[in-house]
Parts: C-alpha cells; sequence; structure tokens
DNA sequence: TCTAATTTGTGCGTATGTATG
DNA sequence: GCATACATACGCACAAATTAG
C-alpha cells in the first residue's frame, strides 16, 4: 500500500525525504488517522538508515503533528486534514473590528479548504520578526499587514525572507520592497481626494471642511489620508483644518463638516450636535471613514468613504485560490446617507 | 560570566539541561543579545557530551527563537525578551467585537510583562486538540473560550492536559470539569434573569416580550439565554415569544418589546420601526444584548443588557498578575436608555 | 506473575558535506 | 588554501514503557 522512497543520490537530506514520504502518503490517503508507521528501527533496517537520521525524520513530523508516538508501542499518524488543507498565515498589526471582516472573509472565500492562522505584531517590528522567523515554512502562504510606524530595513529584510509566490501584502504599498508578490493595497491619498470629488456638489454646501485625524504614535493611521484630504480642499478653494480628536467640550459652529476616522469622535460630535439641538446633515456635515453596519441607521444614516473590506478579504481568497499574484488596489468608494 | 552547568548524575536529560542553562543565562542578563554562544564542538569537547546531544540542546533553542545560528560562524542569542516575559496562550471560538474588547483588555491589564497570543479554534474539537497538543509546554499561562457546541468527552480530555494553575477558562461553566483552575463566567441564565427583574417597572410597560435569539448551529448562542428569559416572563405573567430573526418584512405590533441578541436583527426591528413611523422607546421597546459605543447614541439610547466584556479581559489580566485562580462571576448589568 | 521482545527516548563517538572568513 | 563551525548522517548502547506469551 504505502512505501516509503528513499533516494540515496538526492541531494535533499535523507531525514527530509522521509518526512515528506510521510505527508506524501497522507496527502495520497494512504495514510489513514490511527494508522500505524513502521517503527524506527524497521525503517533503519530495511532501508539502511542510521536510527538517528529516521528519529529526526519523525521527529519533525511529531513537532508538525502529523504523528503522535507512545513510548513502547511505536508511532501513529494523527491527522491527515493538516496536509490535505492550504495553511495561510495571516499577520495583523493589531485586531479591529475591520480586520475581523477580513478575517472572516478570507476565510469564507477559502472556505474548507485552508486553515487560518492568525497573528498579531502590534507594529513592533521584534515581535514580527520573530513571527515569521519562527513560522517561515510553515505555511504555504503569508497575508501580512505591515503597517508599521515605519517601515526600516528591519522589517523588509524579514518581508524580504518569504518567498514572493508566498507572500501576500495587505492595505499599505511598500514601494522600496520590489519582488512579484501579490498586494491588495488601498491608494489612500487618491481614495479620500477623489471620494470626496465624486461628492463635490454635495460637499459645497458646507463652508469648511475638518479633518478629525487621530494621534496615535504606537498603531498609526496612514498620514497620506490627510495628504489627499489637503489637496481636495486647496484644489476646490476649502478652508479646511485637521484637528487631532473632538473633545467634549470642543465649539462647534454651523455649516462645517467634519471627516472622522475615528468612532469615538463620531459620536463626541453627535452629542454636540444634539446638545445645541442641530441638524446632522443640515447644520453640520458628517462624513465617517469606513463602514459598519449600524452607521446606515444612525441619524438617519451617517455618509461614509469606506474601503471595502470584505472585498479586500476575498480578494485575497481568491489570490490563493487562482494562484494569480496581482498588485490590486482595492476598491474605495463614497456611500451616500443623509448626514451629508 | 556565564557557563553551562550540567549535572551527569541528575535524571533531567542532559541536551535539556543545556537548554534550561542558556534560558537561565538569558533570564539572568547574563547572555544579552546578539552575544555569540560557544560552537557545538566546543562545548561537547569541553563538558564531555556528544556532538549530537549538544545540537539537539540548540535546535531546541532555536526552533523556540532564543539563538539564531549562521552557517560557519556559530550560534548567537536572537532574542531576550521572550523569556523575561510571561507567555499567554489565548484561545477564542472564533473573532467578534466583544472578543476583541477581552483581548485588549488582556493586553492592557498585563502591560509589556506578558506576550498573548491569540488562536481561534471555530468550535472544531479537531482544531482545538491539535492546537492545545501543539501549544502545550510552550506558554506559561492558557486562557480558553470554549464555547463548543457540546462539551464532549473529547474537549475535557484535552482541557484535562493543561495543568490547573496555568488554566483560565472563560465564559462559560463546564461542571464536569472539576479543578481547582480560574474562570470568569457568566451565568447566563441568571444574568438575564436578574437584569430584566431589576426594571421590571419598565418592562410592565409592554405586553409582550419578544426574545429575538439567533439559530446558529455552529457558533451557538447559550442556551442559558432562553431559559432565563422564559422563567423571567413566566414568574412575572408576561406574554411571551422566542424567535430566530427579524426579517425585513416581519410583522410587528405596537405595545411589544423585543430582546436582541444580535446587531443585524437589531438594525432590521429599527428599519421596520421607521417604515411604519412609529417611535422607538414608545410604541415598541428594544433591548439589546451587550454594549457597544454606538448603541449610546442610536435612536436616543439603545437599552443594553450586558456582560462587561472588558471587565473580564481585566479580570484575566489580575489573575494572572496576581496567581490567585478562583471561580469568579463576570459582571452583568442592566443600562437604562431610552429604547425601554 | 514473571519474562522476553519490541519500541520509543536519550546519549555517545565518528565522519562527511558545506558555508564563512 | 585553510581553519572554523554548522548540517547531515551512520552505528551503537542503554533506559523506560508496552505487549505478548
Amino acid at each position: 500500500m504505502w512505501e516509503f522512497s528513499i533516494n540515496p543520490e538526492s541531494k535533499t537530506p535523507k531525514y527530509k525525504q522521509i518526512v515528506d514520504s510521510v505527508i506524501n502518503g497522507i496527502e495520497k490517503k494512504q495514510l489513514k488517522i490511527g494508522d500505524k508507521i513502521p517503527s524506527i528501527n524497521a525503517i533503519s533496517e530495511t532501508y539502511l538508515l542510521s536510527r538517528d537520521t529516521v528519529e529526526k525524520a519523525y521527529n519533525h513530523l511529531k513537532e508538525r503533528n502529523f504523528i503522535s508516538s507512545v513510548k513502547g508501542k511505536g508511532f501513529f499518524i494523527a491527522n491527515t486534514d493538516l496536509v490535505s488543507k492550504i495553511h495561510v498565515c495571516l499577520i495583523f498589526n493589531k485586531l479591529s473590528d475591520y480586520k475581523r471582516i477580513i478575517y472572516d472573509a478570507i476565510l469564507e472565500g477559502l472556505g474548507d479548504t485552508a486553515y487560518v492562522d492568525l497573528y498579531i505584531h502590534h507594529c513592533d517590528p521584534e515581535i514580527f520578526e520573530n513571527l515569521v522567523n519562527k513560522k517561515l515554512g510553515e505555511y504555504s502562504y503569508y497575508v501580512i499587514m505591515p503597517n508599521f510606524p515605519v517601515i526600516d530595513e528591519r522589517v523588509n529584510r524579514v518581508l524580504k525572507k518569504i518567498p514572493d509566490h508566498e507572500l501576500i501584502i495587505l492595505d499599505r504599498e511598500i514601494p522600496e520592497l520590489m519582488g512579484n508578490f501579490g498586494s491588495i493595497y488601498q491608494d489612500f491619498k487618491n481614495d479620500i481626494y477623489e471620494a470626496l470629488e465624486s461628492k463635490l456638489d454635495k460637499i459645497k454646501k458646507f463652508n469648511k471642511l475638518n479633518l478629525v485625524f487621530p494621534v496615535d504614535e504606537i498603531y498609526p493611521y496612514p498620514k497620506e489620508i490627510i495628504d489627499g484630504f489637503r489637496r481636495f480642499c486647496q484644489f476646490n478653494k476649502f478652508d479646511f483644518q485637521v484637528i487631532g480628536e473632538i473633545g467634549k467640550d470642543r465649539d462647534i459652529e454651523k455649516g462645517e463638516a467634519y471627516i472622522i476616522i475615528n468612532e469615538s469622535d463620531l459620536i463626541n460630535l453627535i452629542k454636540l450636535i444634539r446638545q445645541k439641538g442641530w441638524k446632522t446633515g443640515e447644520n453640520i456635515g458628517i462624513i465617517s471613514y469606513n463602514e459598519t453596519p449600524l452607521k446606515e441607521i444612525l441619524e438617519n444614516g451617517i455618509s461614509v468613504i469606506s474601503t471595502d473590506f470584505k472585498e479586500m478579504g476575498m480578494q485575497v481568497a481568491n489570490m490563493i485560490q487562482t494562484k494569480s499574484f496581482q498588485q490590486i488596489r482595492n476598491k474605495f468608494s463614497f456611500i451616500e446617507r443623509k448626514s451629508l
């Protein structure tokens, strides 16, 4: 039924040949869960290999959960699912509602054909390097959202360790990192510019635009958003301002519009509007950044400029399934509602 | 400065003694990042150990990211953070907004003293068992939210593999699993009963209570919620009903109140209310399950019965830091707003 | 119940290949 | 070219656990 195939002439180490042989047997369903595989002694005798070599191979298989061992009994196939599925290593900078949407979309897109493990680097290059070093080779694909405050030499070096045909970079472009890897990126600067431009007539009803851009040293938002916002305002001759947050005692004035990145700033602004007895969409315009379900019904509808995170996740799944590693710009759109 | 200490008489394997020796050196800050450690040959000669034994030890250290190797140069300390910090293995059933709050709270509570890795078992006992088997021994603490459709013998057996003083079970009680492990649980049945009881006067304004309890075979919600709801209604002689979802063409009637688990059902109900031109809180009562920030301002405030997920995460951090593994019932409360 | 055979887990000595400086 | 040092490989030995008889 199932046999090792060891080629003594091959350049690949023998212990790896054994490992591959077993995995191959599982892939071809010649080995099933619970099956006993030959003892170390048996293999080493019949295939004229050293005991240590076979043991090394079996240890590797055990570490990767393909086989289990019982002292005095033998080695047994522990898991057949693991090999028949694609393994995806997904690395985010942090968890957020939007990350979850991406994660769920990837899972849904890949269905039962894949395992997706999620890791978080917390924008710490140290953690990131350790992570990639440790996981390199264990997965078939690495989907990574870098989003470090600074993409430095170190991060690039780590990313370059991953073969192009296994790497998909999410969210941000990394121009310094050359290669033929996959990429599903947001063009933050042009995204916001184009989205605002598309509803220029609506926005013109307001005489000043405020961008509420949170200052976060550790998990920074892309500064390109500010660039795009500035360019739009200057090109269309809008009075504008970039502010860090909307506090509870902020002075707001009629006829101004706010583009709000953060949910907490959005909540504070709506509270302020209600305090004054004003009406969202008439006295104050609101454009919220990134869609969530509740924004559809909040204040009769909050207008949103948003990346399609579900689309992003589905693109990842699609890229993996078709193995067509391209550079794709992710959808970004203006969802018009009553608030502007 | 730093030396191996190998005891040939000791029962612990020699390769483990070497591993411990290096980790010990890092812990005592005798070994710093980038330091070169003696070559395999050097160790094997001076300490009269086999080359293979030393190599085995160094391989273990490499796998665990403590050292790195450069062919032809030697082995070097790669990381000093890893040993000085607590390692926490956090296993959720799935990702959700609430899980993220717990995760963030644990991280915040532990601060820089710990690494927290997040894994997801998708309510699949197979995945769960593989995960625990693989990670067992790698972490100092295991924080697990079982939430399987059925807690069967298999899951219990896996959980029992984890020493009590390393295990914290979240969210649900597992009566079958005896032991002195930590636990921060919700008492779903009594939680909802007591929360509703506390606002009985408000609820009495409505003549029928509907519990919208989603049917999800894979990621089931705890049925105890229904029990508690039923008990409250029967005890207080309310007309009541349990429904699976609020579709877009559902008939709603004035004077009824809804307890809603899901966000999408909440959105649909609010849309229906607006279609009819009714007023939330007057014609239809709404109690939403689990707090999110936007519920404070949605429809002038949605009343919420909610677990305090942040509290749950902070309890985990606290439990780990104080090493006082108790069984704690997590806070649950009624947040009264305009919608009921 | 005792024993012998089997098998994993650990340990030792040696040898060859290959990358680095 | 040469020494150093990791990576792989071979053969042997013994302890501990399991199984069959």
